[in-house]
This record gives C-alpha cells, sequence and structure tokens, in this order.
DNA sequence: TCCAAATAAATTGGATCCAATCGTAGCTAT
DNA sequence: ATAGCTACGATTGGATCCAATTTATTTGGA
C-alpha cells in the first residue's frame, strides 16, 4: 500500500501519462480508488492536485476527465516552459550566478557537446542527452533559491508530457531531430557563455529561439523530478 | 454557508491576500474550518488547491503555511506573467485573431488612452484603468480556446497579490506611477497595432517590454475572476 | 417511432470517526 | 543541571457514512 498521497499522485499522474487512462477518458473516484487499493479521500485529494496541474479537466459540472492535448497544444505548453526557463536564467544572470551553478552548467555543455559531436545519433545518445538537459535544468531550478520562477516553470512542466507520445507520428523524423538536437545544443552553449559574461538580455534571448526549435523539444529537455 | 468547495477556495484565498492570515503564518485545517462553519474535509481540499497555486507552503513534514513573498519574488512573479502573456498575444495572433476578440482588444485600447488621456491622474482612473486592463487581459485568455496558454497563466496569477501591498512604501509615488500608467497605454496600442498587422515577433516584443515597467504593473494590469 | 418525463442508479461532496504521526512537555537518571 | 527518554496532546491522513446532485434508463404519451 502506497499509502503517502504524494506516491498516489505520482502513479496517477504515470498512469495517465503512460496512456492507461486515454485522453478524455471520463475518471471516477470509486474505480481508481478500488485499482490502487485505497479509500477515495486520498484519491479526491490526488484529483484535485492533478486537476491543478492541469492534467485532468472538469467536464460538465462535477466530472473530471483526462486532460486532451492537441500536438499544437502540446507545443504551446513546450513554449510556455522555453519562456518560462529563459525568463529563470535571465532573472539568474541579472542576480548573479554562483560559482557551483556555473560549473555544473559548464558540464552540461561539455557533456553534451560530446554526445551530439558527431554526425550519427543513435536511440543511446539521445537518451544521455535528455539526461543532461534534465541536470541543466535541474541547475537552473535550483539556483532559484526562492523558489518563485521555478516553481512557476514546475507548475507547467508535465503539461506537455501528458500527450507527448501522441505526437511522435513517424519514426522517420529521427534525423530532423538530430538537427533539432545540434540546434539545442549550439543554444545552451550560446546561453551558458552569456551566462558567465552577463549578457542578460540575451540570455533571455537565446533561451527563447531555445524554446522554439520544434515539437521535439520535449525529447530534449525531460522535466527532473 | 458557502457550500460550494470552490467558494470555499476563493474564500481562504481572500483572507489570505487580504492578509487576515499573516505570511509565514501556520494554518490548521480545525482553526479553518470552524472559522468557515464547514467540515475539514472541504478545507483539506482547498488547501490542496491553494499548496498548489504556491500561496501555500509546506513547513516540516505535514504542516501547512501562508507563502512569504518578498518583494523581489513579487517582481519575479509578475514577470512570469509578463512573458505569459507576452507569449500569449504572440501565438494568437499566429494562430490568427477572430474579429470578436479584434474588436474587444480595440475597445479596450481606446477606452484606456480616454482614462489616461489628460496630465493628471486621480484614483478613480487608477481604478477604471485596472477594470480596462482586466478586460483586455480577459480578452487574451477567452481568445485561447484550446486552455493551454491560458490556463499557464491562471496558474501563476495569483502569486504577484500575496503580498503585492507590502511592496506599496510610499504613496507619493503616485507620480511615477502615473508616468508608468502612461508607458503601459502606449505599449497597449503598440500591442493591438502589431496584432492587427499580424506582425507576431513585435508583440511578443513589445509584451515582453510591457512586463518590465516595474513593480506598479500589479496595479496595471489586475487579474480578472 | 421518437421525445419527454419520471424514476432509479451512480457518483460526487461533506461530515464524522479512527488511526498514525509529529511535536512538546515533563520526568527521570546520570 | 542537563541530557535523554517517555508519554500525552495536537494535528494530519485515511476510511466510512450520509446527503445531494447528476446521469442514465425506462415508461408513457404523442
Amino acid at each position: 500500500m502506497t499509502s503517502d498521497n504524494s506516491s498516489i499522485v505520482a502513479a496517477l499522474r504515470k498512469r495517465i501519462i503512460d496512456g492507461h487512462y486515454a485522453p478524455g477518458e471520463r475518471l471516477a473516484e470509486i474505480p481508481v480508488a478500488e485499482a490502487l487499493g485505497v479509500s477515495r479521500t486520498p484519491v479526491r485529494l490526488a484529483f484535485r492536485t492533478l486537476e491543478q496541474e492541469g492534467l485532468l479537466q472538469r467536464v460538465g459540472k462535477r466530472a473530471l476527465a483526462v486532460r486532451v492535448f492537441s500536438p499544437a497544444d502540446v507545443q504551446c505548453a513546450i513554449e510556455v516552459r522555453g519562456v518560462l526557463e529563459g525568463l529563470a536564467a535571465r532573472l539568474l544572470a541579472e542576480r548573479g550566478l554562483d560559482p557551483k551553478t556555473r560549473v555544473v552548467l559548464h558540464d552540461c555543455l561539455r557533456e553534451g557537446e560530446a554526445i551530439v559531436g558527431g554526425e550519427q545519433l543513435s536511440e543511446a545518445d539521445i537518451g544521455a542527452w535528455s539526461e543532461v538537459n534534465a541536470r541543466f535544468h535541474a541547475a537552473i531550478v535550483d539556483a532559484d533559491e526562492r523558489r518563485v520562477i521555478a516553481d512557476a516553470i514546475a507548475r507547467n512542466n508535465h503539461l506537455p508530457f501528458a500527450s507527448a507520445d501522441s505526437i511522435i507520428i513517424d519514426r522517420s523524423e529521427l534525423e530532423q531531430a538530430h538537427q533539432r538536437l545540434r540546434m539545442a545544443q549550439l543554444h545552451h552553449r550560446l546561453v551558458f557563455n552569456a551566462l558567465e559574461n552577463g549578457e542578460a538580455a540575451r540570455v533571455e534571448m537565446l533561451m527563447r529561439e531555445h524554446a522554439q526549435i520544434g515539437l521535439r523539444y520535449d525529447k530534449l529537455f525531460k522535466p527532473v523530478e
């Protein structure tokens, strides 16, 4: 029994993201509670969290359903996170970057460059790249010790991943993804340099561009947690 | 008895924003439930919502407390909303603006111009200006029928207002606020023109600048609802 | 045959009860 | 006197019960 409520939220979120509950499907409290082996109360709390996160949506007056995201919606959500991370980077640069974070970001960039250095890119490379970008993301978030921007990012972090798989139409787009990876790598390097030089405006501009590299962004910039 | 749960959330949020519960003050379920005349259950749900919104924060392992915002935090949150509204405006322009929304935005601009047309600006003018800007904001949000950006904005909408009053140090800054009002008016006009001409990049740039006119932004751009 | 109204079933919201856990205060022993 | 342990109070989390509302089904009439 994963009686901790945050575990229930995580389990439910995973089921939604994994497609166990289809987009648009209505979610009743009793079946979910029975499926998780708990009472209705923690499920109601979890539903409230997920509704607030935007993964569940009210249909009619009382019912809740899994929110449906179109590919355009996913792109919007990705851009939301993009501009928020851009803003976070700018504010971080404005208030001064601590040396430790600077090192972490530098390492992320070096490792990322090593991964996408060659022309060919395997599935494993994409995984490694995602991991590096997750660390980059985590460093950005951790550096905001006041948690204002970090929370704003976190509040919109999971949205793109509800139906992220549904936008991967055909596997042959891998080559195009490779191109985008190189673009993202370039952007990260430029952003880091701008951060080191304290060029805040340039940081923000670059992060904005970074957010617009396309739908594959969600594969390049996995959320931490 | 405002037994609807959303009413309880609203009442609680109002109490927090009004300072009835001081920042940093711990909130227990039973006293709040008794104060609102309801049982613990709806209060727990409301606490979950408010925690998710960022108005409440966990202290220790189980306790919840009113989140404390420094003036810098408020400014960060305002900038968050600024870039999100800028993004929304850009995406709206990209996908095409429906004529009805166009009219609403146009009316908002004309009324706003009439309000800040003169040199002097009374308290009533500030209130009217806030109302016009709320309509502008609402039009932006309503136009996003897919609700992706609108929800992202809504999720970060209330944050700046938790301790907004605490950043209004002295009343003599009204003159400076007047100047900012004129700046905001100018920006709205430029944004609308860019929207009409489909200059999406310019829209975003302008809205970004709009978000940076200063701390008084929260007085100029009140959230709806 | 189709629509509407009424009734029944299902589901949600709220209240209360019980258990588990956290914090604190008091007591004891060194 | 202080440090550590214990026990009690307070508070949160979970389960169950009850009421209210919504939705579906059935039956009646047009």
